[in-house]
RNA sequence: GGCGUUAUGGUGUAACUGGUUAACACGUCGCCCUCUCAAGGCGAAGAGUCCGGGUUCGAGCCCCGGUAACGCUACCA
């Protein structure tokens, strides 16, 4: 597939944290790019002073590149750096503040644009008015045929204006690459307002729907890749577009991510953030492959793993659904283990060592290059039991030892204990094992429980549960086999965990 | 209120230009494996496609009319 002068970008504004929804965006806009040969670009929209902050867009950087989405073109990394790559900069809208200047004027001089002196309570009564009559909300117009010596009159008395584009009289019509045709009529337009004026905070900044569009123009997009709650902003950047004789591009408008309750995903219904689904230990595979998978199908409608290289192949965008798509952390959950299992024993060691560093007491003392296959053998064991990395110290509790008084105290382990072969089993137990030099390994262990068993008839559930509990606190977890010798290597390690001896003398002697 | 968008099992998606019993995945439930919990294997239930009309031999796909949800309706982005 060619399509030569495919250029795209992802706009994000830095006042918070990505989140999925856009992250998603983002992705989208990359692998219609990286399919399509086209270009990439980032751009940070923070004409919002107020809200914009550095570190937000630092984090966002960083976050994008641990989804493995590059830009083309774009800041360079971190913000700080004064690189910037690509030939249609700067990239962050606060250093573009000149060229919409330059081009407000040409508006206003070409009488394409004109000055609202209304103030901010005769807008509202008018709104308020046509609210009354359950009319649309359009601007009056007011200000539209001042002339030059009212104007003059006006800035002379140091009254405040505002610059609003005048909206010719014809539908406004864009092509959008999932909905298909969308029409809006001129007069549910309004003339909108270009430049703030100089009241306030913001005096005389551009407003988002002026800039976007003066600087997808000057960057050459070709494709508008958005969430859609801008698809009613559409037609006002479409009327820009017109008034300047630019190309209007193609759009594709994405559908929003709600919550289980159908209301838009926020903070409430759980983690929305990318850099807090990496905090909790997702793959950032994992969430690209979902995050696809929110929204669009594959041709074949039957695949649900993609590596990004595969996805670059399947995506298109023609594909993308309308209808808005419910996150489901299940299905995420589902997606990070299948990928957790594939992960090789070297990456997964890194990615899970800090979980683990300063959670146990003597695990800080040792290195994780002294614990080195003895950890990887500990994360291939839990691994299985985890939906995320941020799990796993938890799962893996056990083997580092246990609060013994708890593990007596916990109603389930009560009743296990309680029964008469539980206590015959552990006295069993204990003679085997005081009669016993050097480690335990399964071998030893299982020759016990089968001695055990053929003595006393005990077997089963009977026989194993007991015995679970003295070892580790509880009667469910992996196998023995595996267990017995990450207790018993692990008690050489110096990392204050105890033996299989030491840990059922101890419970046996309770 | 106005304008716009959307509508297939609990969830995400499929279903070629209208054509057999609406498919796949997650989740759920059951079975197998097993001392247990996961993992893995096998299987089942779950929608008749928002509602109501229409066109057609035939409609989830087309047309009309509703309803609901969401978005915009800001000198926020």
């Amino acid at each position: 597939m060619t399509a030569p002068n495919v250029r795209v970008r992802f706009a994000p504004s830095p006042t918070g944290l990505l989140h999925v929804g856009n992250a998603r965006t983002a992705l989208y806009n990359w692998l219609f790019a990286r399919r399509t040969h086209g270009v990439f670009l980032l751009r940070i929209e923070d004409t919002d002073l107020e809200r914009s902050e550095t570190r937000y867009e630092d984090q966002l950087i960083e976050d994008l590149r641990w989804l493995g989405l590059e830009w083309d073109e774009g800041p360079g990394q971190p913000a700080e750096a004064t690189g910037e790559m690509g030939a249609y900069g700067p990239y962050r809208q606060s250093e573009r503040l000149a060229v919409y200047a330059e081009h407000t004027a040409r508006l206003l001089a070409e009488g394409k644009a004109y000055r609202c002196f209304c103030t901010q309570d005769e807008l509202e009564a008018e709104r308020k008015t046509a609210a009354a009559v359950n009319g649309p909300q359009i601007y009056s117009r007011r200000c539209l045929n001042l002339s030059p010596a009212e104007i003059e009159a006006n800035i002379a008395a140091g009254k405040h204006f505002a610059v609003r584009l005048r909206i010719e009289d014809h539908p406004l019509r864009f092509h959008d690459m999932v909905r298909g045709p969308v029409e809006f009529a001129a007069e549910a337009v309004s003339d909108p307002i270009l430049v703030r004026s100089a009241s306030g905070v913001s005096a005389g900044v551009p407003v988002y729907n002026y800039v976007v569009t003066i600087d997808d123009a000057l960057m050459g997009i070709s494709h508008v890749i958005r969430g859609d709650d801008h698809i009613s902003n559409t037609p006002k950047q479409v009327a820009i577009y017109q008034t300047f004789g630019w190309k209007v591009p193609e759009f594709a408008h994405l559908s929003t991510i709600l919550g289980a309750d159908r209301e838009r995903l926020s903070k409430r219904h759980g983690a929305t953030s990318i850099s807090t689904f990496r905090e909790m230990g997702y793959l950032p595979e994992a969430l690209v492959n979902y995050l696809a998978l929110l929204g669009w199908g594959a041709e074949d409608g039957n695949t649900e793993t993609f590596t990004l290289n595969e996805l670059t192949q399947a995506f298109s965008l023609e594909r993308v659904t309308a209808s808005p798509a419910i996150f489901d952390f299940d299905k995420l959950n589902w997606l990070n283990r299948h990928y957790l299992k594939q992960t090789d024993p070297a990456r997964m060691a890194a990615l899970a060592w800090p979980y683990f560093a300063g959670r146990f007491e003597h695990l800080d003392q040792a290195t994780q290059h002294l614990l080195g296959p003895w950890f990887g053998r500990l994360l291939a064991l839990f691994l299985p039991h985890v939906d995320h990395l941020d799990q796993l110290p938890a799962k893996a509790a056990p083997i580092f030892g246990y609060d013994l008084e708890a593990a007596c105290a916990n109603e389930e382990n009560i009743a296990v204990l309680a029964a008469d072969s539980a206590r015959t089993v552990l006295g069993e137990l204990g003679g085997y094992v005081r009669a016993h030099n050097g480690r335990v390994t399964p071998d030893v262990f299982k020759e016990w429980m089968n001695e055990i068993k053929a003595a006393t008839g005990i077997k089963g559930k009977d026989l194993f549960h007991p015995v679970r509990i003295a070892l580790t606190g509880a009667h469910s977890g992996p196998d023995f086999d595996k267990v017995l010798p990450l207790i018993e290597d692990g008690a050489e390690l110096a990392l204050g965990i105890s033996s299989v001896r030491d840990r059922i003398e101890q419970f046996v002697g309770v």
